[in-house]
DNA sequence: ACTCCTTAGATAGTTCTACTCTCCAATATT
DNA sequence: AATATTGGAGAGTAGAACTATCTAAGGAGT
């Protein structure tokens, strides 16, 4: 199963054939390769970039046109480190656009940052978003404290080496996109453990 | 400062007049006690709702949708563990519809569960988020071993602690609203230092 | 060679979400 | 009395993600 056409990668992806066109249209998916003016093959790396967009869209949220972008790293990534840290610099928040941090927030995250021993621009994009979530969660009356976040940062530790740990491929194009999928589609594994773990302290308390 | 017009409303949330209009159509705000047939008065209560609404949209992500369900469940619960079981109950996964999940991974969360000590139901949205994800993961070629399930219930199982511990008010109505801040708007506080932390580990690694 | 079918490529239309605008009549305010 | 604001209702709009239609060019079977 070298090569197909059209019609075999909508049925493989499970998309529809305009889906793919829409696709191919916006640069999510590379073109096939022509073999004619009305004709074109299409290989398994079709196939797999299809289910990537999918799980990026359904299953970590993104918009299409942030997937367009992380998937832009990927192909221009040298390695797990630029491959994660080109996706992070796209993502900022999951919902609209963000407000600039207060200087409050911004340097209670730098002192985070400095305190775990963790070294980010301050003009990262996920230290913007610990900073604005964490003005958000003032002006709900419902501040949280440096405790939390440096328990946040012990319980990640290990998970982000695990994780890190786990993608030692030679490969070095799938590894670097296993780098995106371990970021990215991992998530929800992480806050559906997390929300079950509230539900079962909440009832053992009462 | 009990009460105040529409006018004053929409400046204290920083939201313009019509959208506050649509959120009350939406049943997103409760209407205010009117005082006339063209003059109604909101209090401080309306200016936190709205502020709620706008951390769940922006910060969590959520749609208006499942933001009114949300809220349902915070002014029917009677408890902590009613208001996020009620929450959680509403909200599925971040993407589109979730196409039902294997029989194997169902029964691969069964025994996660069973491993964790956790009782939930086999029917409980957020085991089929789990299932749905280690499916989709699967398709990606890129699946995920039991060890890292379990590591990352042993990651959240003292947060789930402390964040269930940190709740412990007389004020049930509050303590209701504070579960599901708690939950959803912490949420990016928890990714964006799980993301740090594996550029870190990532970067220390070579 | 002839007919039928599929495809690439382009353009236009649809659905859904979350607003935003416009009106109107009924008050408040001055 | 004149002006401004509000509640309520309906229509209109912008962006995202498809979906449908059309055209011309191949290719497949006979």
């Amino acid at each position: 199963m070298l090569s197909m056409w059209m019609a075999e990668l909508a049925a493989r992806s499970g998309l529809s054939v305009p889906t793919i066109k829409y696709y191919l249209r916006e640069g999510l998916l590379p073109p096939g390769t022509a073999t004619g003016a009305t004709r074109a093959s299409y290989d398994e790396e079709h196939v797999r970039r299809l289910r990537l967009v999918r799980a990026l869209t359904d299953v970590a949220g993104l918009r299409l046109d942030t997937v367009r972008q992380v998937l832009e790293g990927i192909d221009g990534a040298g390695s797990w480190h630029d491959a994660v840290g080109s996706a992070h610099t796209r993502l900022g928040s999951p919902g609209a656009a963000t407000a600039p941090p207060s200087e409050g927030a911004a340097d209670r995250v730098a002192a985070f940052l400095d305190r775990q021993g963790w070294e980010l621009g301050a003009d990262h994009p996920q230290a913007a978003v610990l900073a604005r979530t964490l003005d958000v969660l003032d002006e709900l009356e419902h501040p949280v404290g440096d405790d939390l976040l440096d328990l946040y940062a012990a319980a990640m530790r290990p998970v982000a080496e695990h994780e890190v740990g786990a993608v030692r491929s030679d490969d070095l194009e799938s590894s670097v996109e296993a780098a995106v999928i371990g970021t990215l589609v991992q998530e929800p594994l992480l806050l559906a453990i997390r929300r079950i773990a509230q539900e079962n302290v909440s009832r053992s308390l009462g």
